[in-house]
DNA sequence: CAAAAGGTGAACTAAAAGAGAACATATAGA
DNA sequence: TCTATATGTTCTCTTTTAGTTCACCTTTTG
Protein backbone atom coordinates (compact mmCIF):
# COMPACT_ATOMS: atom_id res chain seq x y z
CA UNK A 1 0.00 0.00 0.00
CA UNK A 2 3.05 2.47 0.82
CA UNK A 3 6.02 3.11 -0.69
CA UNK A 4 9.26 2.85 1.52
CA UNK A 5 9.33 6.96 1.79
CA UNK A 6 5.76 7.16 2.63
CA UNK A 7 6.12 4.47 5.05
CA UNK A 8 9.25 5.58 6.94
CA UNK A 9 7.50 9.27 6.75
CA UNK A 10 3.89 7.62 8.11
CA UNK A 11 5.94 5.61 11.21
CA UNK A 12 8.02 9.03 11.91
CA UNK A 13 4.89 11.19 12.37
CA UNK A 14 3.06 8.66 14.66
CA UNK A 15 6.44 8.28 16.85
CA UNK A 16 6.64 11.49 17.34
CA UNK A 17 2.69 11.88 17.51
CA UNK A 18 2.61 9.53 20.55
CA UNK A 19 6.09 10.46 22.39
CA UNK A 20 5.42 14.29 22.72
CA UNK A 21 1.84 14.80 21.35
CA UNK A 22 2.99 17.33 19.25
CA UNK A 23 3.12 16.75 15.34
CA UNK A 24 6.22 17.50 13.43
CA UNK A 25 6.97 20.05 10.91
CA UNK A 26 8.01 19.70 7.46
CA UNK A 27 11.18 20.68 8.31
CA UNK A 28 11.70 17.97 10.80
CA UNK A 29 10.49 15.29 8.75
CA UNK A 30 12.68 16.45 6.50
CA UNK A 31 15.59 15.67 8.24
CA UNK A 32 14.20 12.83 9.89
CA UNK A 33 13.75 11.23 6.31
CA UNK A 34 17.77 12.99 5.67
CA UNK A 35 16.50 15.38 2.82
CA UNK A 36 17.55 18.49 1.74
CA UNK A 37 14.31 20.24 0.52
CA UNK A 38 10.79 19.64 2.27
CA UNK A 39 8.66 20.00 -0.80
CA UNK A 40 9.94 16.37 -1.29
CA UNK A 41 7.75 15.84 2.00
CA UNK A 42 4.85 18.00 1.03
CA UNK A 43 3.96 15.08 -1.45
CA UNK A 44 4.84 12.29 0.52
CA UNK A 45 2.53 13.97 2.71
CA UNK A 46 0.03 14.44 0.15
CA UNK A 47 0.40 10.60 -0.71
CA UNK A 48 -0.38 9.25 2.81
CA UNK A 49 -3.39 11.59 3.11
CA UNK A 50 -4.80 10.01 -0.35
CA UNK A 51 -4.27 6.61 0.80
CA UNK A 52 -6.01 7.47 4.13
CA UNK A 53 -3.04 7.30 6.93
CA UNK A 54 -3.10 10.21 7.90
CA UNK A 55 -5.56 13.72 7.71
CA UNK A 56 -4.31 17.29 8.12
CA UNK A 57 -5.86 20.81 8.15
CA UNK A 58 -4.77 23.10 5.26
CA UNK A 59 -2.65 25.72 6.08
CA UNK A 60 -2.29 25.11 9.75
CA UNK A 61 1.19 24.63 10.96
CA UNK A 62 1.84 20.44 12.89
CA UNK A 63 -1.73 19.73 12.50
CA UNK A 64 -1.53 16.36 10.92
CA UNK A 65 -3.36 12.75 12.48
CA UNK A 66 -2.40 9.55 12.01
CA UNK A 67 -5.53 8.13 11.14
CA UNK A 68 -4.69 4.19 10.84
CA UNK A 69 -1.21 2.15 10.42
CA UNK A 70 0.27 -0.24 8.17
CA UNK A 71 -1.12 -3.48 8.94
CA UNK A 72 2.92 -4.86 10.18
CA UNK A 73 1.97 -1.81 13.18
CA UNK A 74 -1.42 -3.30 14.34
CA UNK A 75 -1.61 -1.81 17.52
CA UNK A 76 0.98 -2.39 19.80
CA UNK A 77 -0.19 1.21 21.30
CA UNK A 78 -2.69 1.95 23.41
CA UNK A 79 -6.06 2.68 22.01
CA UNK A 80 -6.59 6.25 22.43
CA UNK A 81 -10.33 7.13 22.31
CA UNK A 82 -11.13 7.84 19.37
CA UNK A 83 -14.17 9.76 19.68
CA UNK A 84 -13.61 13.13 19.54
CA UNK A 85 -16.62 14.88 19.88
CA UNK A 86 -17.11 18.27 17.69
CA UNK A 87 -14.11 19.08 18.86
CA UNK A 88 -12.22 20.95 15.89
CA UNK A 89 -11.06 24.16 17.25
CA UNK A 90 -8.30 22.44 18.55
CA UNK A 91 -5.05 20.64 16.92
CA UNK A 92 -6.05 16.83 15.93
CA UNK A 93 -2.81 15.44 17.81
CA UNK A 94 -3.94 12.27 18.42
CA UNK A 95 -2.01 8.91 17.46
CA UNK A 96 -3.57 5.64 16.61
CA UNK A 97 -3.50 2.05 16.59
CA UNK A 98 -4.80 0.21 13.68
CA UNK A 99 -8.29 1.26 13.73
CA UNK A 100 -10.33 3.70 12.33
CA UNK A 101 -11.94 6.48 14.66
CA UNK A 102 -14.93 8.03 14.75
CA UNK A 103 -15.97 11.78 14.87
CA UNK A 104 -19.40 13.61 15.09
CA UNK A 105 -19.72 16.51 13.29
CA UNK A 106 -22.82 18.71 13.38
CA UNK A 107 -26.12 18.15 11.40
CA UNK A 108 -26.44 22.20 9.67
CA UNK A 109 -29.57 20.76 8.47
CA UNK A 110 -31.30 20.24 4.48
CA UNK A 111 -29.87 21.83 1.71
CA UNK A 112 -31.85 22.34 -1.48
CA UNK A 113 -32.16 25.36 -3.86
CA UNK A 114 -33.92 28.06 -2.59
CA UNK A 115 -32.37 27.44 0.99
CA UNK A 116 -30.40 30.26 2.44
CA UNK A 117 -28.02 28.06 4.72
CA UNK A 118 -27.65 30.25 7.17
CA UNK A 119 -30.93 29.24 8.69
CA UNK A 120 -29.68 25.77 8.88
CA UNK A 121 -27.11 26.26 11.50
CA UNK A 122 -26.67 25.40 15.27
CA UNK A 123 -29.43 23.07 15.35
CA UNK A 124 -27.43 20.85 18.18
CA UNK A 125 -27.57 17.78 16.19
CA UNK A 126 -24.52 15.44 15.21
CA UNK A 127 -24.19 12.86 12.99
CA UNK A 128 -21.36 10.16 13.66
CA UNK A 129 -18.79 9.74 10.64
CA UNK A 130 -15.58 7.69 10.10
CA UNK A 131 -12.81 9.76 10.35
CA UNK A 132 -11.97 8.61 7.24
CA UNK A 133 -14.24 10.05 5.45
CA UNK A 134 -13.70 13.23 6.90
CA UNK A 135 -11.61 15.76 4.67
CA UNK A 136 -8.73 18.44 6.47
CA UNK A 137 -10.15 20.79 7.79
CA UNK A 138 -13.84 21.48 9.65
CA UNK A 139 -16.76 19.29 8.15
CA UNK A 140 -20.07 19.74 9.26
CA UNK A 141 -23.61 17.25 7.67
CA UNK A 142 -26.03 18.37 5.09
CA UNK A 143 -29.35 16.45 4.43
CA UNK A 144 -30.28 16.59 0.76
CA UNK A 145 -33.36 17.82 -0.06
CA UNK A 146 -34.30 17.46 -4.22
CA UNK A 147 -33.26 15.52 -6.97
CA UNK A 148 -30.68 18.07 -8.78
CA UNK A 149 -27.96 16.03 -8.05
CA UNK A 150 -29.57 12.89 -8.88
CA UNK A 151 -26.92 11.70 -11.64
CA UNK A 152 -23.91 11.74 -9.83
CA UNK A 153 -26.23 9.60 -7.23
CA UNK A 154 -26.77 12.07 -4.33
CA UNK A 155 -30.14 11.19 -3.98
CA UNK A 156 -33.37 13.00 -1.36
CA UNK A 157 -32.55 12.09 1.49
CA UNK A 158 -29.02 11.33 1.65
CA UNK A 159 -26.73 13.18 4.50
CA UNK A 160 -23.52 14.80 2.79
CA UNK A 161 -20.16 15.31 4.86
CA UNK A 162 -19.14 18.72 3.42
CA UNK A 163 -15.61 20.10 4.15
CA UNK A 164 -15.68 23.81 5.47
CA UNK A 165 -13.79 26.15 2.87
CA UNK A 166 -13.60 28.93 0.66
CA UNK A 167 -12.08 27.38 -2.45
CA UNK A 168 -12.70 24.36 -4.52
CA UNK A 169 -11.22 23.17 -7.79
CA UNK A 170 -13.45 23.14 -11.32
CA UNK A 171 -15.19 19.78 -11.21
CA UNK A 172 -15.87 19.38 -7.12
CA UNK A 173 -19.17 19.43 -5.96
CA UNK A 174 -19.63 22.13 -3.57
CA UNK A 175 -22.29 24.20 -1.63
CA UNK A 176 -22.61 27.45 -2.92
CA UNK A 177 -24.11 30.45 -2.11
CA UNK A 178 -25.32 32.86 -4.58
CA UNK A 179 -26.12 36.09 -4.08
CA UNK A 180 -25.18 35.94 -0.33
CA UNK A 181 -28.77 34.28 -0.87
CA UNK A 182 -29.78 31.10 -2.02
CA UNK A 183 -26.99 27.71 -1.04
CA UNK A 184 -26.92 25.18 -3.46
CA UNK A 185 -25.25 21.83 -3.72
CA UNK A 186 -23.50 21.61 -7.49
CA UNK A 187 -20.68 21.06 -9.57
CA UNK A 188 -17.99 23.70 -9.84
CA UNK A 189 -17.01 24.89 -13.00
CA UNK A 190 -15.21 28.16 -13.80
CA UNK A 191 -15.25 30.21 -16.58
CA UNK A 192 -13.03 33.26 -16.77
CA UNK A 193 -14.96 35.34 -14.67
CA UNK A 194 -17.83 33.59 -14.33
CA UNK A 195 -18.70 30.48 -12.63
CA UNK A 196 -20.54 27.93 -13.31
CA UNK A 197 -23.02 25.66 -10.84
CA UNK A 198 -23.97 22.62 -12.99
CA UNK A 199 -26.68 19.95 -11.47
CA UNK A 200 -26.62 16.76 -12.49
CA UNK A 201 -30.08 16.09 -13.74
CA UNK A 202 -30.78 16.74 -17.06
CA UNK A 203 -33.95 18.51 -15.69
CA UNK A 204 -32.37 21.14 -14.52
CA UNK A 205 -30.24 23.84 -16.23
CA UNK A 206 -26.39 25.22 -15.18
CA UNK A 207 -26.53 28.27 -13.69
CA UNK A 208 -23.84 30.91 -14.33
CA UNK A 209 -23.32 33.74 -12.37
CA UNK A 210 -20.41 36.36 -12.20
CA UNK A 211 -17.84 34.91 -9.95
CA UNK A 212 -18.11 37.09 -7.50
CA UNK A 213 -22.02 36.44 -6.84
CA UNK A 214 -20.73 32.93 -5.69
CA UNK A 215 -19.25 32.39 -2.41
CA UNK A 216 -18.36 29.01 -1.74
CA UNK A 217 -18.71 27.42 1.58
CA UNK A 218 -17.33 24.23 1.31
CA UNK A 219 -16.44 20.74 -0.57
CA UNK A 220 -18.79 17.55 -0.62
CA UNK A 221 -16.02 15.21 0.63
CA UNK A 222 -18.89 12.51 1.66
CA UNK A 223 -21.97 11.05 1.50
CA UNK A 224 -24.29 8.45 3.80
CA UNK A 225 -27.36 6.81 2.95
CA UNK A 226 -29.83 4.98 5.00
CA UNK A 227 -32.69 2.60 3.32
CA UNK A 228 -35.43 1.51 5.40
CA UNK B 1 -10.88 -19.73 -7.31
CA UNK B 2 -6.68 -19.30 -7.73
CA UNK B 3 -3.95 -20.83 -10.30
CA UNK B 4 -0.45 -21.93 -8.49
CA UNK B 5 1.14 -18.36 -10.02
CA UNK B 6 -2.00 -16.17 -8.52
CA UNK B 7 -1.55 -18.01 -5.16
CA UNK B 8 1.75 -17.79 -4.58
CA UNK B 9 1.81 -14.20 -5.62
CA UNK B 10 -0.51 -13.21 -3.21
CA UNK B 11 1.16 -14.92 -0.12
CA UNK B 12 4.32 -12.85 -1.35
CA UNK B 13 2.27 -9.90 -1.13
CA UNK B 14 0.71 -10.22 1.58
CA UNK B 15 3.82 -11.26 3.37
CA UNK B 16 5.69 -8.29 2.12
CA UNK B 17 2.78 -5.89 3.56
CA UNK B 18 2.78 -7.44 6.68
CA UNK B 19 6.41 -7.79 7.00
CA UNK B 20 7.47 -4.52 6.47
CA UNK B 21 4.48 -2.75 5.59
CA UNK B 22 5.68 -1.52 2.12
CA UNK B 23 3.81 -3.29 -1.29
CA UNK B 24 6.45 -4.81 -3.73
CA UNK B 25 6.87 -2.99 -6.57
CA UNK B 26 6.14 -5.15 -10.12
CA UNK B 27 9.63 -6.26 -9.98
CA UNK B 28 9.90 -7.46 -6.96
CA UNK B 29 7.11 -10.06 -7.82
CA UNK B 30 8.93 -10.45 -10.73
CA UNK B 31 11.85 -11.90 -8.85
CA UNK B 32 9.75 -13.55 -5.68
CA UNK B 33 8.20 -15.38 -8.98
CA UNK B 34 11.41 -16.19 -10.61
CA UNK B 35 10.12 -14.60 -13.76
CA UNK B 36 11.55 -12.30 -16.39
CA UNK B 37 9.31 -10.23 -17.21
CA UNK B 38 6.91 -8.06 -15.47
CA UNK B 39 4.08 -8.23 -17.75
CA UNK B 40 3.02 -11.38 -16.62
CA UNK B 41 3.10 -10.23 -13.38
CA UNK B 42 0.94 -7.29 -14.21
CA UNK B 43 -1.67 -10.29 -15.84
CA UNK B 44 -1.31 -11.65 -12.12
CA UNK B 45 -2.51 -8.99 -10.43
CA UNK B 46 -5.05 -8.48 -12.98
CA UNK B 47 -6.13 -11.31 -12.21
CA UNK B 48 -6.20 -11.03 -8.07
CA UNK B 49 -8.00 -7.85 -8.45
CA UNK B 50 -10.66 -9.50 -10.29
CA UNK B 51 -11.07 -11.85 -8.11
CA UNK B 52 -11.18 -9.69 -5.01
CA UNK B 53 -7.85 -10.85 -3.44
CA UNK B 54 -6.25 -7.38 -3.59
CA UNK B 55 -7.34 -3.90 -4.18
CA UNK B 56 -5.03 -1.39 -6.07
CA UNK B 57 -4.72 2.47 -6.78
CA UNK B 58 -5.05 3.05 -10.42
CA UNK B 59 -1.49 4.21 -11.93
CA UNK B 60 0.23 4.27 -8.33
CA UNK B 61 3.28 3.17 -7.22
CA UNK B 62 3.72 0.31 -4.97
CA UNK B 63 0.04 0.50 -3.80
CA UNK B 64 -1.29 -2.67 -3.36
CA UNK B 65 -3.83 -3.78 -0.51
CA UNK B 66 -4.62 -7.73 0.64
CA UNK B 67 -8.10 -7.60 1.00
CA UNK B 68 -8.50 -11.82 1.65
CA UNK B 69 -6.40 -14.94 1.66
CA UNK B 70 -7.17 -17.59 0.08
CA UNK B 71 -9.72 -20.09 2.55
CA UNK B 72 -6.64 -22.24 3.30
CA UNK B 73 -4.88 -19.37 4.37
CA UNK B 74 -7.34 -17.36 5.71
CA UNK B 75 -6.91 -17.96 9.70
CA UNK B 76 -3.73 -18.91 9.62
CA UNK B 77 -2.13 -15.91 9.75
CA UNK B 78 -4.53 -13.42 10.59
CA UNK B 79 -2.54 -9.71 10.57
CA UNK B 80 -4.87 -9.23 13.86
CA UNK B 81 -7.91 -7.90 13.73
CA UNK B 82 -8.77 -4.06 13.94
CA UNK B 83 -11.63 -3.82 16.16
CA UNK B 84 -11.86 -1.35 18.76
CA UNK B 85 -11.58 -2.24 22.00
CA UNK B 86 -14.80 -3.88 23.16
CA UNK B 87 -15.41 -7.03 21.52
CA UNK B 88 -12.88 -9.37 23.04
CA UNK B 89 -14.85 -12.09 22.12
CA UNK B 90 -14.01 -14.08 19.11
CA UNK B 91 -17.50 -13.25 17.35
CA UNK B 92 -17.47 -12.31 13.68
CA UNK B 93 -20.08 -10.13 13.82
CA UNK B 94 -20.22 -6.32 14.73
CA UNK B 95 -17.74 -5.11 16.93
CA UNK B 96 -19.28 -2.23 19.65
CA UNK B 97 -16.25 0.72 19.75
CA UNK B 98 -16.31 2.64 23.29
CA UNK B 99 -18.73 5.14 21.54
CA UNK B 100 -22.51 3.43 21.16
CA UNK B 101 -22.94 5.73 18.49
CA UNK B 102 -20.60 3.78 15.84
CA UNK B 103 -19.88 0.46 15.27
CA UNK B 104 -17.49 -2.01 13.62
CA UNK B 105 -18.29 -3.88 11.22
CA UNK B 106 -16.78 -6.57 8.64
CA UNK B 107 -15.57 -6.01 5.17
CA UNK B 108 -16.39 -9.00 3.41
CA UNK B 109 -15.22 -7.60 -0.13
CA UNK B 110 -16.19 -6.00 -3.36
CA UNK B 111 -19.42 -7.38 -5.30
CA UNK B 112 -19.85 -7.54 -8.85
CA UNK B 113 -21.80 -9.96 -10.69
CA UNK B 114 -19.33 -13.05 -11.47
CA UNK B 115 -18.27 -12.95 -8.18
CA UNK B 116 -18.70 -16.18 -5.48
CA UNK B 117 -19.54 -14.49 -2.32
CA UNK B 118 -18.36 -17.44 -0.40
CA UNK B 119 -14.78 -15.81 -1.38
CA UNK B 120 -15.47 -12.70 -0.05
CA UNK B 121 -15.95 -13.60 3.93
CA UNK B 122 -13.34 -13.62 6.37
CA UNK B 123 -10.77 -11.19 5.65
CA UNK B 124 -10.21 -9.19 9.15
CA UNK B 125 -10.81 -6.08 7.84
CA UNK B 126 -13.61 -3.48 9.48
CA UNK B 127 -15.60 -0.65 8.73
CA UNK B 128 -16.83 1.54 11.01
CA UNK B 129 -20.43 2.96 10.75
CA UNK B 130 -22.91 5.12 12.55
CA UNK B 131 -24.76 2.39 14.49
CA UNK B 132 -27.89 4.30 13.20
CA UNK B 133 -27.04 2.85 9.96
CA UNK B 134 -27.42 -0.57 11.19
CA UNK B 135 -30.02 -3.09 10.72
CA UNK B 136 -31.31 -5.31 13.73
CA UNK B 137 -29.37 -8.16 12.93
CA UNK B 138 -25.97 -8.85 12.03
CA UNK B 139 -24.58 -6.61 9.36
CA UNK B 140 -21.52 -6.81 6.96
CA UNK B 141 -19.90 -4.27 4.52
CA UNK B 142 -19.36 -4.71 0.96
CA UNK B 143 -17.54 -2.61 -1.46
CA UNK B 144 -19.97 -2.01 -4.96
CA UNK B 145 -17.79 -3.10 -8.01
CA UNK B 146 -19.23 -1.67 -11.19
CA UNK B 147 -22.39 0.45 -12.39
CA UNK B 148 -25.20 -1.93 -12.51
CA UNK B 149 -27.26 -0.09 -9.76
CA UNK B 150 -25.72 3.19 -10.78
CA UNK B 151 -29.36 4.43 -10.99
CA UNK B 152 -30.19 3.53 -8.11
CA UNK B 153 -27.04 6.21 -6.49
CA UNK B 154 -25.19 3.15 -5.65
CA UNK B 155 -21.89 3.83 -7.31
CA UNK B 156 -18.78 1.74 -8.32
CA UNK B 157 -16.40 2.30 -5.18
CA UNK B 158 -19.27 3.25 -2.77
CA UNK B 159 -19.62 0.93 0.47
CA UNK B 160 -22.56 -0.93 1.13
CA UNK B 161 -24.34 -1.97 4.29
CA UNK B 162 -25.67 -4.96 4.67
CA UNK B 163 -28.15 -6.82 7.07
CA UNK B 164 -27.67 -10.31 6.96
CA UNK B 165 -30.50 -12.14 6.29
CA UNK B 166 -32.32 -14.85 4.24
CA UNK B 167 -35.64 -12.79 3.96
CA UNK B 168 -36.58 -9.22 1.88
CA UNK B 169 -38.86 -7.14 0.74
CA UNK B 170 -40.68 -7.12 -2.96
CA UNK B 171 -38.80 -3.79 -4.32
CA UNK B 172 -36.12 -3.96 -1.30
CA UNK B 173 -31.83 -4.14 -2.43
CA UNK B 174 -30.48 -7.63 -1.71
CA UNK B 175 -27.57 -9.60 -2.17
CA UNK B 176 -28.46 -12.20 -3.71
CA UNK B 177 -26.70 -15.63 -4.43
CA UNK B 178 -27.57 -17.07 -7.97
CA UNK B 179 -27.31 -21.37 -8.31
CA UNK B 180 -24.90 -21.23 -5.08
CA UNK B 181 -22.41 -19.09 -7.13
CA UNK B 182 -22.81 -15.74 -8.35
CA UNK B 183 -23.51 -13.04 -5.60
CA UNK B 184 -25.36 -9.94 -7.13
CA UNK B 185 -26.87 -6.60 -5.42
CA UNK B 186 -30.15 -5.98 -7.05
CA UNK B 187 -33.59 -5.11 -6.68
CA UNK B 188 -35.73 -7.85 -5.49
CA UNK B 189 -39.24 -8.53 -7.04
CA UNK B 190 -41.46 -11.96 -7.18
CA UNK B 191 -43.37 -13.33 -9.72
CA UNK B 192 -45.10 -16.72 -8.33
CA UNK B 193 -42.58 -18.90 -7.95
CA UNK B 194 -39.74 -16.49 -10.02
CA UNK B 195 -37.56 -14.55 -8.47
CA UNK B 196 -36.27 -10.92 -10.98
CA UNK B 197 -33.18 -9.67 -9.84
CA UNK B 198 -33.63 -5.99 -11.20
CA UNK B 199 -30.77 -4.22 -12.43
CA UNK B 200 -30.89 -0.62 -11.86
CA UNK B 201 -29.52 0.58 -15.27
CA UNK B 202 -30.56 0.40 -18.47
CA UNK B 203 -27.63 -1.31 -19.90
CA UNK B 204 -28.26 -4.40 -18.09
CA UNK B 205 -31.06 -7.02 -18.25
CA UNK B 206 -33.75 -8.08 -15.92
CA UNK B 207 -32.57 -11.51 -14.81
CA UNK B 208 -35.65 -14.22 -13.72
CA UNK B 209 -34.38 -17.08 -11.58
CA UNK B 210 -36.32 -20.41 -10.33
CA UNK B 211 -37.04 -19.51 -6.76
CA UNK B 212 -35.22 -22.36 -5.46
CA UNK B 213 -31.95 -21.20 -7.57
CA UNK B 214 -31.92 -17.86 -5.25
CA UNK B 215 -30.42 -17.65 -2.72
CA UNK B 216 -31.15 -14.02 -0.43
CA UNK B 217 -28.10 -13.37 1.46
CA UNK B 218 -29.33 -9.97 3.12
CA UNK B 219 -30.62 -6.56 2.29
CA UNK B 220 -29.18 -3.39 1.82
CA UNK B 221 -29.35 -1.25 4.91
CA UNK B 222 -26.81 1.51 4.42
CA UNK B 223 -24.30 3.56 1.81
CA UNK B 224 -21.20 5.37 2.31
CA UNK B 225 -19.10 6.82 -0.20
CA UNK B 226 -15.83 8.90 0.09
CA UNK B 227 -14.96 12.15 -2.16
CA UNK B 228 -11.43 12.71 -3.12
C1' DC C 1 -7.19 -29.59 -30.70
C1' DA C 2 -8.49 -25.38 -28.54
C1' DA C 3 -8.58 -22.48 -24.71
C1' DA C 4 -6.56 -20.65 -20.85
C1' DA C 5 -2.68 -19.69 -18.27
C1' DG C 6 1.90 -18.55 -18.20
C1' DG C 7 6.24 -16.36 -20.09
C1' DT C 8 9.33 -12.89 -22.66
C1' DG C 9 11.18 -8.52 -24.27
C1' DA C 10 10.75 -4.05 -25.69
C1' DA C 11 8.86 0.46 -26.20
C1' DC C 12 6.35 3.73 -23.93
C1' DT C 13 4.16 6.52 -20.22
C1' DA C 14 3.68 7.90 -15.72
C1' DA C 15 4.78 8.43 -10.91
C1' DA C 16 8.13 9.00 -7.15
C1' DA C 17 11.78 11.40 -5.49
C1' DG C 18 15.33 15.08 -4.81
C1' DA C 19 16.56 19.96 -5.00
C1' DG C 20 16.11 24.97 -4.53
C1' DA C 21 13.74 29.10 -4.48
C1' DA C 22 9.89 32.23 -4.23
C1' DC C 23 5.74 32.95 -2.10
C1' DA C 24 1.82 32.66 1.35
C1' DT C 25 0.07 32.23 5.91
C1' DA C 26 -0.15 31.87 10.89
C1' DT C 27 1.23 33.38 15.58
C1' DA C 28 3.17 35.84 19.00
C1' DG C 29 5.30 39.80 20.71
C1' DA C 30 6.63 44.76 20.10
C1' DT D 1 -1.74 47.16 14.43
C1' DC D 2 2.70 45.97 12.62
C1' DT D 3 6.26 42.98 12.08
C1' DA D 4 9.47 39.08 12.53
C1' DT D 5 9.76 34.29 12.63
C1' DA D 6 8.29 29.81 11.88
C1' DT D 7 5.85 27.07 8.93
C1' DG D 8 3.48 25.46 4.98
C1' DT D 9 2.69 25.79 -0.28
C1' DT D 10 3.96 25.99 -5.10
C1' DC D 11 6.73 26.01 -8.88
C1' DT D 12 10.24 24.39 -12.01
C1' DC D 13 13.69 21.23 -13.24
C1' DT D 14 16.01 16.80 -13.18
C1' DT D 15 16.73 11.88 -12.29
C1' DT D 16 15.18 7.48 -11.02
C1' DT D 17 11.82 4.08 -10.39
C1' DA D 18 7.68 1.93 -11.57
C1' DG D 19 3.66 0.62 -14.28
C1' DT D 20 1.34 -0.31 -18.98
C1' DT D 21 0.81 -2.26 -23.29
C1' DC D 22 1.80 -5.03 -27.20
C1' DA D 23 3.19 -8.70 -30.10
C1' DC D 24 4.42 -13.20 -29.95
C1' DC D 25 5.81 -17.66 -27.89
C1' DT D 26 5.23 -21.89 -24.64
C1' DT D 27 2.95 -24.88 -21.38
C1' DT D 28 -0.95 -26.93 -19.27
C1' DT D 29 -5.39 -28.81 -19.27
C1' DG D 30 -10.14 -30.11 -20.40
Amino acid sequence: MLTSKQHQLLLFINQRLTDSGVSPSFDEMKDALGLKSKSGVHRLINALEERGFIRRMANRARALEVLRLPDTQASAEKPVSNVVSGNFGSKPTAAVSNNESTVDIPLHGRIAAGTPIEALENQGSYVPIPSSMMGRGDCYALEISGDSMIELGILDGDTVVIESGSTARDGEVVVALVKGEEATLKTLQRKGHHIALIPANRDYETQIFEANNVQIQGRLVGLMRQYH
